[in-house]
RNA sequence: GCCGAUGUAGCUCAGUUGGCCAGAGCAGCUGAUUUGUAAUCAGCUGGUCGGGGGUUCGAAUCCCUCCAUCGGCUCCA
């Protein structure tokens, strides 16, 4: 062992320590108040990178950084201590009780619990005022290693099965180690905070079931759901940015402002969309329709049912037909329908209707397809998840010298989109294959590390930021998805990319080569927008606060709240468009058979769009003016912070602008 | 589908351990008011208390069941 350590600081600063040192005692030689401030350590050494306990001896020359509470790493830690916690309290309250698993998670973390008595949310305050207590008393959480055998002995004696399954499946050789903080030692990896003095304020916030592992055959644990901070007014501040974020819900939204709605007797999942709802999504399908018709994409339209054999032929009557909707049958005896649960079968029908040439393709077919699909009742949610909805969706038929040309501009498209509203915190994921288990997916492997291979290479060609999941690929094939966060921090997927060699396999699609030999096509699924309604609702959530979205050049000039302002309205649109008047100022000063009243003003929301206007160089820009509840709004509605003239601007940007290829 | 919670007027909610014909604010309607940005005044309408069944002299309140919604899990073609 060295006697001296020299550490290597993020800023490129070095200094030497007596060996061996720890992340602690660093932070304790540079200042008092750093010690008191660091949560943990990420340490790069020969062994490589990792966050580690503060107390961990580092004995080699190191790169070291000082992790605090601004550090998601560092929250990490400070989450996963925070469920120790929970479980320290849940042993001293509910003796006999036994644990499943407890990390943290992106917004703070949980523990699944297998209690003799049933907890409900009623117990949360008890819960919650044990592990303050705990948290007061400073106690440190401790590292040990054991021995595998020392492991199970430990688990077993206390009738923990949870546990004693985790440690059989545990590598072979790998070093078990557990923590210990007062009463409660769990196996964990780590790292960990000191001491749980740190936890200064804490909410559960609420209980769930849970599978064990996952897996919907196995018991259901309780899970426990919560969140912890270093300073009490942190959690203040996370509880009111939460109570914010429900006001943005697009559930809520959607009702306030008439977009949608959902009937009983309609069904579940199955929304209905309101005239100004519908006015909105007309004017995104116009958007897209605009941008992939520069793009070479058709147009096509198919019905919502095809035969069960359409199904067959496909493979998805196989793998989903028992769970989905039941067949619709005709008088005709054995005539069976289904609804359709996507557009490609249909879309391959068509390709197949005439012989094609290499000449042809790419052949990009297009429809706004209204599909079904069965979803478990308890998955349902707002718009985001439903069982009758509208995919955005196109088929590129493609030759294998175009994969990877025309993937790159479908992400092109998407990334158009996602620039233009503005959203700006996406995430992609590249979704591959399942590593070992290559049973559950259909047609070859040679077909699918092809399929991979372009998606790989087409995202590093674009210079884009993807993660990559083993096992999250379509039955079918590998894809490219895109997930926004709505208002409380919850991941959706909207944009979609997958590459498929099998459908053109099973509807036998071929396209005449050069060679005047038969040649398979190659097609690529994508939606850009996912589905309308997943979309609709995450930018609600994104735009709410910010501008009148739902309201459009052409709609009309004045959206009146109700029939009484209706007389109002057209009043002012008329004198709008007829009159210099640009502001309500303006307005207010004119008399409109008799002078308009703030109050009726008040009541006419996000009015005044004052119509579109064609420059002399074509291009139709839209003038607006806003006023009404939505100004004054934003405190409770939560509607209406763009000044009309940014609103304008956005408008005519968004609907207007000149389709073009993004480079980036 | 599973675990837990919820369901009272268009919306937000109040209804004490079961007890008079079920309440309020906002919205709506009628009339008055014509006023420079968080809400002008008066009056009125509106609910088989999610549906069904049960217990009881009596149920919005207790029990059963179904439906829907919310938070998660699983699932997401």
């Amino acid at each position: 062992m060295k006697d001296i350590v020299k550490i290597t600081f993020p800023d490129g600063g070095r200094r030497e320590f007596a060996a061996p040192v720890t992340a602690m005692g660093i932070a304790e030689s540079i200042s008092p108040r750093l010690a008191s401030e660091v949560l943990a350590a990420k340490v790069s050494d020969s062994k490589g990178e990792r966050v580690q306990d503060l107390q961990t001896p580092i004995t080699e020359d190191s790169s070291v950084r000082l992790l605090k509470w601004d550090d998601d790493e560092a929250k990490q830690v400070f989450w996963h201590t925070s469920s120790h916690l929970l479980a320290e309290a849940l042993e001293a309250l509910y003796p006999g009780i036994k644990f499943g698993i407890g990390p943290a998670i992106e917004s703070g973390f949980y523990y699944d619990i297998d209690s003799p008595v049933p907890i409900t949310e009623a117990d949360l305050p008890k819960i919650e005022a044990k592990m303050m207590e705990l948290a007061k008393v400073k106690t440190p959480l401790t590292r040990h290693e054991v021995t595998r055998e020392e492991a199970l002995k430990t688990f077993g004696e206390k009738g923990d099965e949870y546990k004693v399954e985790l440690i059989n499946d545990l590598a072979e050789g790998s070093t078990i180690t557990f923590y210990t903080n007062g009463c409660f030692t769990d196996l964990c990896r780590g790292p960990h905070l000191p001491d749980t003095s740190h936890i200064k304020a804490l909410k559960l916030t609420s209980v769930a079931g849970a599978y064990w592992r996952g897996d919907e055959n196995r018991k259901m644990l309780t899970r426990i759901y919560g969140v912890s901070f270093p300073k009490k007014s942190m959690l203040d501040e996370h509880l009111a940015m939460l109570e914010e974020a429900k006001k943005r819900d697009h559930r809520k939204l959607g009702r306030e402002l008439e977009l949608f709605a959902f009937s009983q007797r309609v069904g579940q999942g199955l929304p209905l969309w309101l005239p100004k709802g519908a006015a909105l999504r007309e004017r995104l399908e116009g958007f897209l329709k605009k941008i992939q018709k520069a793009y070479g994409y058709e147009q096509v339209i198919t019905p919502h049912i095809g035969l069960k054999e359409l199904w067959v032929t496909s493979g998805h009557y196989a793998k989903y037909g028992k769970d989905s909707f039941q067949p619709i049958h005709t008088p005709d005896e054995d005539e069976e329908f289904l609804l359709k649960p996507m557009n490609c079968p249909h879309h391959c029908e068509i390709y197949r209707m005439k012989p094609r040439s290499y000449k042809d393709l790419p052949v990009r077919l297009a429809e706004f397809g209204n599909v079904y699909r069965y979803e478990q009742s308890g998955e349902l949610h707002g718009l985001t998840r439903v069982r009758g909805f509208t995919q955005d969706d196109a088929h590129l038929f493609v030759r294998p010298d175009q994969l990877l040309e025309e993937f790159e501009k479908v992400m092109d498209i998407v990334l158009y989109i996602f620039k233009t509203l503005k959203f700006e915190n996406f995430t992609a994921q590249i979704s591959l294959r399942d590593r070992e288990n290559h049973e559950k997916y259909i047609g070859t492997d040679e077909n699918w590390d092809k399929a991979e291979a372009a998606i790989v290479q087409a995202v590093k060609n674009k210079g884009l930021d993807a993660t990559v999941e083993y096992g999250e690929a379509a039955f079918y094939g590998p894809k490219l998805d895109f997930m926004v966060k709505d208002a409380i921090g919850r991941k959706w997927q909207l944009g979609t990319i997958q590459v498929d060699y099998n459908l053109p396999e099973r509807f036998d699609l071929t396209y005449t080569g050069a060679d005047d030999k038969p040649h398979r096509p190659i097609m690529i699924h994508r939606a850009p927008f996912g589905s309308m309604e997943r979309f609709v609702a995450v930018l609600l959530e994104h735009t709410a606060g910010k501008f009148p979205l739902w309201l459009t050049p052409d709609q009309a000039v004045v959206l009146p709240i109700s029939e009484k302002f209706n007389d109002y309205a057209q009043k002012v649109s008329d004198l709008l468009n007829n009159s210099d008047i640009r502001t309500i100022t303006d307005l207010r000063n004119e008399k409109i058979g008799r002078k308009i009243r703030d109050n009726e003003l008040k009541r006419i929301p996000f009015m005044l769009v004052v119509g579109e206007k064609e420059q002399a160089d074509g291009v139709v820009s839209v003038r607006a003016q806003g006023t009404g509840e939505g100004a004054g709004r934003n405190a409770d509605g939560g509607t209406g912070q763009m000044t009309p003239k940014e609103f304008a601007k956005y408008v005519t940007e968004l609907v207007e602008k000149e389709v073009e290829p993004i480079n980036n």
